[in-house]
DNA sequence: AATGAATGAGTCTTCATTCAT
DNA sequence: TATGAATGAAGACTCATTCAT
């Protein structure tokens, strides 16, 4: 009933009630545990995409997420660590996405094809929500208001740099280790500009895609011997 | 520079002291206010770049500003405004500085090299003050917690997008109006990244421009006939 | 001594889901009861020893205990009663100590020799145990935190009074009733006083103590006839 | 005393309510400040003599005090600070007094008289005053409970002891440094104890007195040649 | 106009206690 | 009886804004 609150829009919340009723099984209490964390997180993502950061405080998530204040300081030490959860996350899914990239066959791949592929599947969503990307700029902004939380965002960062620098490098760029990690670093950063340009109205995400393709492309290209 | 405006501040509220008492007339109300309004915007532009955003309050910028919290309320209705002011003369500035090069004479000039010759201009100001480019991003992270403020964001951004897609025209784009303005759009909010990316550890500023740049004339040249 | 008591604590309730399974019967429930009754006692013990009162939080102790919140509140109507309890045995323990010395044959001992001895007793444990010394310090602290705690404290220090008193008298001090009764209650209150002094830095015990014992031997032979 | 500030803020409000329209000249702002830390403190100070420390609250300070609670956080940076302010005071009250006599000719004196003397002065308000024991009582437990200001204490009571020690070699005390600064120490902080023992029903103060005098004169004399 | 003391709603967080399972 | 998730009142503290002087 709780969940009721936050989301009809959640589809674990159908579900649980549906499985209280009709298999009878009491989810065990870990999962319902781990329900309640979903509630909240999926609570605080929606007052971040709908409000923004400044409206985002531990009260409302309680509430949106259908239970007190208390019970929420149950489930996290404080407000920090919700937002942090939300960011960590989001970066760990972009990372594995990458590590997967990493891990695959890149035999005959060119730098250039296989950063177009990962871009198609990380910037795809944005053009289908609009709310996510409304999202993930607050939560940017509110990485930058909790001094604590960027270095993990820069630990992250790394991580994720490193990963696109190997990619490169296995798939035919050539430079020193330094300017390979820089240039990672760059793409992966030149997703979060897209983002913040997204925020701006009368901007054309198709164009704006394509356009930082080609400029990283151009990029990419200049560090590949022919 | 910040210091500099400060002290500034502090000796105008001297020399007005004693212009009361003293002879050489009351300067005209009007520019005494002027002066208030601008000890005031300096403080605050101090404290943002100095301190970051969430430690500017509006009783901070009062004392730096030299005056009561009191009287701050009779030059601006809410720290917001403040903001605004802010906000909006630096967009001010960015846009009077390619309105020059918009009335300039292009003869001779490819979208290349003017576009060079303006980002070298903007850019440049964060080698030289780092200080500058926290100030900035903090503006722009102000911007994001007053949505209210968008709106006049936007409104400027598409000033400056008009500007830049007129230069853009006039040295050889050739695309229609509405590509040619989301190309001025591009370029405009490529700064905003450019500030974006510097505030991560690690990257190279100097990488980071000339990546820009060579990304944004790779663009720009797929718009011009030869 | 503390972590001993902790894991008894764990270890019983491990014995006790074995006497479940296996045979031995269940134990009679008010012994069961009991023994819950002790570990949390136990706990509540430690917790104030080693972190002192303002650590001091039922679910801490339930857990320590090795038992639930609920379970807790079956055996102690609040929080308050919990360390009524803790504060009461050891009054008790106190005021057994005594009226054995009370009810011992007195022949032959002067009122310093028989308060020697018992002070002796008292005091040691400081000695070699200072987990003892902030365990009662901070129970003593509690005590003063609710003042519904302190009647009962009167009450048992009056008890002790009475006590000391009578072995006092019987050992040959001198005085009115109201005097001994006094004389009781200042030499128990002594005690409280010990256990503050070494809670500052710096303080000798071992001078405080002979101290201690010196003043108050001086004042029962003023009160003692040759 | 308490009754006497706190209805002296009262008054005070009146008095300048009358100032007002009387005498006209402003009270200097500097002493308008002065007067409501003192109302401040002087509401702590009831509160913590009338309902104990733990219905010691900002909130509750400042409607005592005739403020709001943000009035309240521009006196003071948290509640902390109230309570050492408060604290502070009474060491430095003692403290003077003591550098009074340790100042003073002390020709004539014994280690006793002087001692005698010295109480007289510092216990004498307890008789006329149960508040103010009260107050010191809690005082000392607050003290307890915020460790950070336990040293503070322990520098005072250590600048206190070398006051006594040094007061008591002067009047005749033989013993070595140390042992002095111990026995001060223990003057000091029977002072303490005797305030704990105000607390209890039943006792009373002027045979607590006298013992305490008896008991600590027994153990100065014991260190005086003859 | 200027002042700055005063305001108080609003924020995060804790913890004794209850109650559905 | 046992469990432990849930509760929510209460506390310390902040800061944009007002208003008496």
């Amino acid at each position: 009933m709780e969940s009721s609150q936050l989301s009809e829009g959640s589809q674990l919340s159908e579900s649980s009630q549906k499985s209280r009723k009709v298999v009878v099984r009491k989810a065990p209490s870990q999962s319902r545990s781990k329900e309640k964390v979903q509630n909240i997180l999926a609570a605080a993502k929606s007052l971040l995409a709908s409000e923004g950061l400044e409206k985002l405080t531990t009260n409302r998530i309680a509430k949106l997420a259908g239970l007190s204040i208390g019970s929420l300081y149950q489930y996290f030490p404080n407000k920090q660590a919700i937002i942090h959860q939300l960011y960590s996350d989001w970066l760990q899914s972009v990372r594995e996405l990458l590590r997967e990239y990493q891990a695959s066959d890149l035999e005959g791949e060119t730098p250039v094809s296989i950063m177009q592929t990962m871009m198609d599947q990380i910037y795809r969503p944005h053009d289908l929500d609009p709310e996510e990307s409304r999202y993930e700029a607050e939560l940017n902004k509110a990485m930058h208001l909790y001094p604590e939380l960027q270095a993990i965002d820069h630990r992250h960062a790394r991580q994720i740099a490193g990963i696109l620098a190997d990619i490169l490098r296995k798939t035919g760029v050539v430079a020193t280790d330094d300017v390979l990690f820089q240039l990672g670093l760059y793409s992966y950063e030149l997703y979060g500009s897209y983002e913040a340009m997204l925020q701006h109205e009368g901007t054309s995400p198709g164009l704006i895609y394509e356009w930082q393709k080609q400029g990283l492309f151009s990029i990419i290209e200049s560090y590949t011997k022919k």
